[in-house]
DNA sequence: TTGTATGCGTTATCAG
DNA sequence: CTGATAACGCATACAA
C-alpha cells in the first residue's frame, strides 16, 4: 500500500469523464459546462486532489522551484539570507531547495550539478571558500542557467549580485578601532580569494592609508578551510600571540571566525577588551550576551536574500534575455557596544579625522 | 537561449542510434556491445549528459528525496538536526528538500502538502508548535505516505518516532538545581502540549516529588505559539517576577526560551545567578561564552536527525510493509558550568538522595 | 546486439 | 462543449 496520490485519469474513470475534460474543468477552462466544472471539482477537493509537480515539471520545462548553494546553514548569516530568500520564493509560487557545501568544493560541484540538472530553474549561490576553478559554474551559467551570486560572490561570472558593504563594514570597524586608541590590529579572513575577505581587507588597509597608518602584514592572517573548525582559527590566533609586537585588536572577518576568537581569548583566559580588542562580522543576534559584549559589524543578510530572489525571479520571468547585470552593496551596520574595559592607553598621535569613506 | 540540457535523444540522434540503445548504454546493460557503450559513454561525457531526474522520477513513481519539516532552520537544534539527517541521506543516494513552518500550523500544512504531492518519497517531521490537529497528517500517513517524526513527536500516528531523553534531562536538571539549593524553580515551555515539553514537565515534577517537595503551579509558564519571539518570553518572565513568592530558579525548555530568558535577565539587569539561576535546554555551540555561564541540557540533534534518517530509509527500501515501529530515546546531557555565584543559601532541610531515575 | 512501442501525469492541439 | 492523441525524457517489455 504504497502512497498513490490520486491523477486526472482516475478522477476522469470515477466519473466517466474522458481526461481532457477533467483537467480543462480543474482549470477552470471556459469551454465547460458550469455543471460539469462542478461536477470535477467538487470530487478533486472530496479525493485531495494535487496535481502532480513532476508531470507539470517534465510538460512544462520547468520546475517552479529555486536551488541554494550555501556553505552551511548552521551560520546565522545564512540562515537569515535563506529566511529572506524563503519570504520572496513563497510570495512568488516558488519552493526552494537548500543545499550546504560544507566549504568544500566537491560537494559545492556535486551540489551545483544536481540542482541544476533539471530540477531547478535558478541557483542562488554563496561561493565556498575553498572554489576557485569556476568553471563549472561558469559553463552553467552560459549554458544559459539564470543564477544570481550573493554574499561571496566571483568577478569572473556577468550576472546579478547582491552583497552588503564589506568595504565601508570594515573600514568603519577599522576606525572605531583606531579612534579607541588601538594601534595594531590583526586582520582575520577565512580565505583570501574570497571577493568579501578582500573588500574588507580593502576597508581595512584603507582605514589605515587615510591616517598615514602604516599596516603591518604580520598582522593579517588567514583560515584558509574556512574556519569552520575551531583549530583554523587557533592556528591562526596562536601566531598572532606568538609575534613580538603581538596585536592589541582583532578584526575577525566572517561568523564563525569570530566566536572562535572570542572562544580562544576565552581557553586562554585573555580578557576581551582588556588585553586584546575584538571586532567582528557577526549575525548572531545574542551577540550581546556573550561574555565581553562585542561591538560587531552586522549584514542584512535577510535583504540580501530577498534581493538576490527577486533579481533571479525577474531573470526568470522576464521573456526576453537579461542584458544587463546588476551589483547590489547593501549597506552594514556597526553596532558598538559599550565595553567595561578601561580606555585603552592615549596613542601617540592624536587620531587624524578619517578620510571620507569610499 | 534557455538552459536546456542534452537528453537522451539527442545523444541517439547525433550517434545514430535509437534512444533505447543509448538508454542501455548508459546504464550500462549487459546486452550492448562494447564499442557502442564506449561511443555512448565517451559522447555522454563530453556533452555533460545527464539524466533528467524529472522523467525519472515521473517513470519510477519516486523522486529519491526527502522532505524535512522543521520549524526554522536558524535554531541550533534543528540546524544540527538536519546535518545529521543530510549526511545520511546523501549517504544513501537521497537528497532533501528543507521546509520551514515558523511554528505556524497553516505553513505547516501547506509544506506538508507541497512536499507530499509526489515530491518526495518521505518525510521526516517534527511538529509546530501550534499543531494540535493532525487529521492531515494522519490522513496522509493512512494512504501511506512513510513518514518518521523527530523531537516533537504526536501520539496519534503510530509510526518510527526519535527524540532525545526528555524526560531525563529535565529531571537531571531539576535535580542539579535541587541539590544546589534552589527551591522555587519555574518551568518554563513553549506549548503545553507538544511531547517534548509533557515530558520535561515530567522530569520536572518528578524530580520534585521523588524528594516530597511540592511543586507550585504558579511556577509553571509556557509560551504558547512557540516563543519565536521575544515577547511571549517576557511576558511569561514578567507574570513570574511578579510573583509574590518569586522563583529562585528558571528551567528553561526549548533553545529560544533559553536565550529568551538570558535576554530578559540582561535587559533588567536581574543577575545570573546571583538573582536568579538558569538552567535550560539548549544546542548553540557557544553557550560557554554566554555571559552567565550556563549550565544547559544538551540534544544530540545530529544523532537524532541520523537515526530518523535510517529509519525512514529503512520504510522506503524494505519490500514489504513495516509492521512495527520503533520509538527511539537518545540521552540528553546535562552540561554543568560552575558558575562564579556564591553557593545559594543553605536549603532548610538536607536534599534527600534523589530516586532512581525513570 | 539493436530497434519499436508503451507508459508515467499532464496540457495542448486538433477533431468531433 | 467534449473526446482522442501527441509530447515532455526516460526505462523496459517485446520484436527483430
Amino acid at each position: 500500500m504504497k502512497y498513490e496520490p490520486i491523477t486526472i485519469k482516475d478522477i476522469a474513470q470515477a466519473l466517466g469523464l474522458s481526461i481532457s475534460t477533467v483537467s480543462r474543468a480543474l482549470r477552470d477552462s471556459y469551454e465547460i459546462s458550469q455543471e460539469t466544472k462542478q461536477l470535477v471539482m467538487d470530487y478533486a477537493a472530496k479525493m485531495h486532489y494535487r496535481p502532480n509537480p513532476i508531470a507539470l515539471s517534465l510538460k512544462e520545462r520547468r520546475t517552479r522551484s529555486l536551488g541554494i548553494v550555501v556553505s552551511e546553514i548552521a551560520n546565522s548569516f545564512f540562515s537569515q539570507a535563506i529566511n529572506g530568500i524563503e519570504s520572496i520564493a513563497r510570495e512568488r509560487g516558488y519552493t526552494v531547495i537548500i543545499t550546504q557545501t560544507a566549504e568544500n568544493k566537491e560537494r559545492e560541484i556535486e551540489n551545483i550539478n544536481d540542482l541544476a540538472s533539471r530540477s531547478v530553474d535558478g541557483l542562488l549561490v554563496s561561493l565556498s571558500c575553498e572554489t576557485t576553478d569556476l568553471s563549472y559554474l561558469k559553463t552553467l551559467h552560459d549554458r544559459g542557467m539564470p543564477m544570481v551570486f550573493f554574499d561571496r560572490v566571483p568577478e569572473e561570472i556577468n550576472t546579478h549580485k547582491v552583497i552588503s558593504d564589506n568595504y565601508n563594514g570594515a573600514y568603519d570597524a577599522t576606525n572605531h578601532l583606531l579612534d579607541s586608541g588601538y594601534q595594531r590590529i590583526a586582520f582575520l579572513g577565512n580565505a583570501a580569494h574570497l571577493s568579501i575577505i578582500r573588500e574588507r581587507l580593502a576597508g581595512y588597509t584603507d582605514a589605515h592609508r587615510h591616517r598615514q597608518l602604516p599596516v603591518d602584514e604580520a598582522l593579517i592572517k588567514y583560515a584558509e578551510h574556512g574556519g569552520l573548525i575551531y583549530a583554523e582559527a587557533e592556528d591562526a590566533l596562536n601566531e598572532l600571540m606568538k609575534l613580538r609586537k603581538k596585536p592589541d585588536a582583532v578584526l575577525a572577518c566572517a561568523d564563525k571566525l569570530t566566536t572562535n576568537c572570542l572562544r580562544y581569548f576565552h581557553s586562554h583566559t585573555i580578557s576581551v577588551p582588556d588585553d586584546i580588542a575584538l571586532v567582528g562580522f557577526s549575525n548572531l543576534d545574542l551577540t550581546e550576551l556573550l561574555k565581553p559584549s562585542l561591538s560587531v559589524i552586522r549584514q542584512p543578510a535577510f535583504e540580501i536574500g530577498q534581493q538576490a530572489t527577486e533579481l533571479l525571479l525577474n531573470i526568470l520571468e522576464s521573456k526576453r534575455p537579461v542584458r544587463s547585470f546588476e551589483q547590489r552593496s547593501l549597506p552594514a551596520q556597526l553596532i558598538i557596544r559599550e565595553t567595561s574595559g578601561q580606555p585603552k592607553p592615549v596613542p601617540k598621535k592624536a587620531p587624524a579625522k578619517p578620510a571620507a569613506r569610499r
